[in-house]
DNA sequence: CCGTTACCGGGACGTCCGTGCGGGTAGCCA
DNA sequence: TGGCTACCCGCACGGACGTCCCGGTAACGG
């Protein structure tokens, strides 16, 4: 069989220890399901933009990134379906910016912490 | 013809100064491959665990984890060729932890900052 | 009023990713 | 030495994801 029955932990403190403060499966999918929307290149992007000029419309986000409007465009619709950003229509321009309740952690920590970290470079990845 | 050609930027100036200062693609994708690993529940728990109690065996951490020995293998195979981790090989017992240039930055402010979203409540996902 | 612009939405397709399964190796124990 | 344990690896399957393509709607302009 191949199915593991490891019945006895090599350090069962540690495990316990673990288990105890590890946060659920839940937990860590909605953690995990906002980390997927920033660990996609033109999501992240986006994100970088708006943050940096505020609001933007879609045309112009798309020629920001050197993109197109249908990859800025299914973007912005995740990111907006996940309360990431909100839209503001004047006209027949729809303009983007972050959501007012964006967490500002992952904004201040993560965004520019790993802007910063592209700079440098990050691990070796060999 | 579907592809656009919005030729005229709505609001050049913010178009040129988020172009100007946007991480390129590359930048982006190596950032957003880092993102990737941790954008999954296992992984994420796997460094979690690992960040708290500093080194376990493999069988340890799926308990742990409760999960089985395949997912945590595999997850610990990609967080090892990512270099994200380290192992250390005692009898038939593989022992891992996080890796000594495992980036601060995501450790403190990513990691443990994100696990307090998750106890607070990330935004809203309606 | 007709055409164009700016954007949204759905469907189809190719691709990548995580999981489960089976087999393989190295170390321990009797 | 033989069996068992802890772990690694490769493969095949299923599902999710991103992109392309097309049609649809609302606003502006002549």
């Amino acid at each position: 069989m191949s199915e593991p029955l490891h019945a006895h932990p090599v350090d069962p403190e540690r495990v316990a220890h673990a288990r105890a403060r590890l946060p659920s499966r839940e937990d860590a999918a909605q953690l995990t399901s906002v980390l997927s929307l920033m660990a996609d290149p033109t999501r992240a992007r986006v994100l970088f933009a708006l943050d940096m000029v505020e609001e933007l419309c879609v045309g112009d986000l798309a020629l920001a990134l050197e993109s197109n409007e249908d990859a800025v465009g299914y973007a912005l619709r995740l990111l907006r379906t996940a309360g990431l950003v909100t839209n503001r229509k004047q006209g027949r321009v729809v303009y983007y910016r972050l959501a007012d309740g964006f967490p500002e952690p992952l904004r201040d920590h993560c965004l520019r912490q790993l802007i910063a970290l592209t700079e440098t470079s990050t691990p070796e990845d060999d």
